[in-house]
DNA sequence: TCAATTCCCAGTAATCAACTCGGATTACTA
DNA sequence: TAGTAATCCGAGTTGATTACTGGGAATTGA
């Protein structure tokens, strides 16, 4: 139940350019540094993020990524399910199954109560919090270079 | 962000155990012909369950497992923290972490605070719901032959 | 023209997931 | 006491996934 460096890495990333939204674009050179990053993963994070929607890049020198929305539009939900692909413990109860991932037994199925219940708890908070809301944390605890710990 | 088999079988074969709650040592050739699982994957996380306190065995012929308590003191949490490990969505909030999982930043680490508030979330419902929760809703949706197949 | 940048794709090493298998031990039953 | 049904234990295997790295093409501002 933990989230791969794809999700970890890529809400990083996106908490330095909300940070920074309103200057026009960053170099993914410069995010990783802050972020101590590498900055070839990183790009990998960064295309699919911009293919969701969620950035827009500027190509050349001088180029870079920017938030295609205000981060007060952009939820961690977004963020996640765009790295981490839908929210949800265990296949047959993500957001929006399809035909193949609902099981036979679907209706009479007692775990698939338990999951949905806590499917329901992940997206609750996830869809409930906002780069902003996380940019406001971040002025009330101090001053915040993000975590360089492989662990977050 | 999702389980493993370890988390879902072992959930299932649980469940298996708690219907027949009272009824002796179930070997686990039945759970596993009930629930259509491998026998010998089912073995290991048995003898997991086994060392956690959550089942007892009984060697020998006629011998199998059963639930160490009665299915309302069993938490689906429970069954997750012994099979999948602690609950949370990174290392670094895990419930109950040691020095090497906390961060250099914990304390103006931003994002820490979203994936704490993931993890409580996770936490409540896991901790929340018990076996015969479950098994009670089991009655009330009808005869749940559990799902055979293999994402659930 | 040059340097900085995104873009794209291929490769790779290490780790993990999901099992299988063999054999030892234990205990009920006939 | 033999036979059989179980747990117990650890090693091995296979395939997928993770977490990257690197090369090179395309783009663009100075």
């Amino acid at each position: 139940m933990k989230l791969s460096t794809k999700g970890r890495y890529g809400m990083r990333a996106m908490l330095a350019l909300a940070r920074r939204y309103g200057d026009g674009p960053i170099p993914l050179k410069e995010v990783a540094e802050i972020e101590s990053l590498s900055e070839s993963y990183l790009e990998q994070l960064a295309g699919e993020l911009r293919k969701a929607g969620l950035v827009r890049s500027v190509r050349g020198a001088q180029g870079g990524y920017y938030l295609a929305k205000e981060p007060a539009l952009i939820t961690a939900g977004d963020i996640i399910r765009v790295l981490e692909g839908p929210i949800g413990p265990v296949q047959c109860v993500i957001e929006s199954p399809d035909m193949d991932d609902a099981c036979d037994y679907a209706e009479s199925c007692v775990e698939r109560l338990l999951w949905q219940r806590l499917r329901d708890s992940m997206v609750k908070v996830l869809d409930s919090i906002t780069l902003a809301d996380l940019m406001a944390e971040g002025k009330r605890i101090g001053p915040a270079p993000s975590a360089k710990n492989k662990n977050c």
